[in-house]
RNA sequence: GUCCCCAUAGUCUAGUGGUUAGGACAUGGCCCUCUCAAGGCUAAGACACGGGUUCGAGUCCCGUUGGGGACGCCA
């Protein structure tokens, strides 16, 4: 049998790195089997849902790299088959009406938690029946719902500890946990991946198959991403938010890898490529605690994509990613930068140091880092710079490195100085600060005028 | 509070009854070196605790402790 597996996020706000771990995994599966990747939309909640935090999901999906098969199928299309289902619930006595106010149900569940006892519906509407109101189903009185979850092992909830829960609102439009049983259905899901936080819900929904006479899904739920505080990870954590890394510099490839190897492992592999995990990705291997988000690894993943990556492909990056002024958009593809820009790569650790590094090339104008000036531009050293400037100057071309270091290794000689002080005095000239890549090397890149001119002082 | 789940270094993890408990990030040191990175070498650092089972337990069972999650007419 083939595998069919969905991601449903619902449209109420961006997509969380714990989402997009979830989708990471899904899809992965997905690929790995050779089965389906669905989308779906869950905007029930119409009140909360916009159009916008679809849009941004969405976009967030396709930057991690992740396709998905078919269209996307939205719930608020859907409401003609809930209801025919919740009709069949109905008629078949496993769902009844319910008109308790709000007020009694919060005093109800007060009074639950107070006298130490699992705050469930008292099943009043039950024992009672009205023919208005919420639609609730009814829970079996005894016994329990077992399951084996792929990640977690065998699950067993009793049915005490569940309600009534409500699966139509007093408008008449479905819940969550009826939709999600009804969508996975019609869609031929045949697992669910989803998050830690769905186990408790996952009885009620095989409650629901049951009482349907579907097959359920095998289920998978992976555990939560936690802040460095061990608490679930959210904004006061930092970015959740996958289009804030995006917007820090952070390459997707490096935080796909990153998310996939945080609660999943492959052996003592850290480094994957989306081939390698295809193939080597399974819902089995996937941990069973909660894994706390360490950003200095993901930096450390994002230096590595970020060094790795060909000079062309990255170049097309900084200028997709917005970080290269028009005016450079030409002067940036040129050999000269291209040269340049492994070296920068090298020693960047976001797609920002990636362009900034490359800044003093471009520019015909640079600001000195006064600190660095000060430091080691000395008056002793000046004397020194108008002499490289004006050795330099002889060169009919500064494109040969061994002639380049000569001149230095002269300069050392006569007057009886530090390569470390020329080597830098003559980088905070050229680059603006006293940390750039190896400076005969950009000697030999630059254009001849622009370094004459940078060594006047 | 009730239920469900989890437990190897600061963090992510390997480990499926017999290992000097392996790798990675971060940290310290050394090497390389014109700066900064990168790279190489190296050091320190872990099986939460208590009972069992077993010749033998990080690994199996029970309990304790700690942590997380769920308890909506949200998803």
């Amino acid at each position: 049998m083939s595998v069919i597996v969905r991601f449903a996020p619902s449209p109420t706000g961006y997509l969380h790195i714990g989402g997009a771990r979830t989708a990471i995994f899904n899809y992965l599966y997905a690929r790995h089997h050779k089965g389906k990747f669905y989308l779906r939309i869950e905007d029930t909640d119409i009140e909360r849902s916009e159009k916008q935090y679809e849009d941004e999901i969405l976009e967030s999906m396709q930057w991690l790299g992740m396709d998905y098969d078919g269209d996307p199928v939205y719930q608020s299309k859907r409401t003609d088959l809930y209801k025919s289902y919740i009709k069949k619930l109905l008629e078949s006595g496993h769902a009844y009406f319910c008109n308790c106010s709000k007020e009694e149900l919060d005093a109800e569940r007060e009074r639950a938690m107070a006298e130490k006892r699992k705050a469930v519906y008292s099943k009043k509407c039950r024992n009672n029946p009205v023919n208005e109101g919420v639609i609730r189903f009814k829970i079996p009185e005894s016994g329990a719902t077992k399951f084996v979850d792929t990640i977690l092992g065998e699950i067993s909830i009793n049915h005490e500890e569940i309600e009534d829960f409500v699966i139509a609102r007093a408008d008449g439009s479905p819940t969550y946990n009826f939709t999600v049983v009804v969508d996975d259905a019609d869609m031929g899901i045949t697992t669910v991946i989803r998050g830690d936080d769905h186990v408790n819900n996952t009885p009620k929904q095989i409650l629901i198959y049951q009482a349907l006479g579907l097959m359920p899904p095998t289920f998978a739920h992976v555990p939560m991403i936690l802040g460095s505080d061990k608490k679930k990870l959210s904004k006061r954590h930092g970015a959740t938010a996958v289009t804030q890394y995006r917007k820090a510099g952070y390459l997707p490839e490096a935080l796909f890898n990153y998310l996939v190897r945080l609660g999943w492992s492959h052996g003592d592999q850290e480094i994957f490529t989306k081939e390698e995990l295809v193939k080597a990705f399974d819902t089995g291997s996937i941990g069973s605690s909660a894994a706390v988000l360490n950003v200095e690894k993901l930096n450390w993943l994002n230096a590595h994509y970020i060094k790795s990556m060909d000079p062309k492909d990255m170049t097309e990056r900084l200028i997709s990613e917005g970080l290269v002024p028009d005016e450079f958009k030409n002067r940036i593809k040129d050999a000269d930068v291209q040269r340049l820009l492994p070296m920068v790569q090298e020693r960047s650790k976001f797609l920002g140091d990636a362009y900034k590094g490359l800044e003093f090339f471009l520019k015909d104008k640079i600001e000195y880092d006064p600190k660095a000036y000060e430091k080691y531009i000395t008056p002793e050293i000046k004397p020194v710079l108008s002499e490289l400037k004006g050795e330099l100057e002889k060169l009919s071309s500064l494109d040969d490195l061994k002639a380049v270091e000569a001149i230095f290794t002269a300069l050392i000689e006569k007057h009886n100085i530090n390569l470390k002080n020329i080597a830098q005095a003559t980088r905070v000239l050229i680059t603006g600060t006293d940390i750039s890549p190896g400076i005969f090397e950009i000697i030999t890149m630059m254009d001849k005028k622009k370094v004459l001119e940078r060594l006047s002082v």
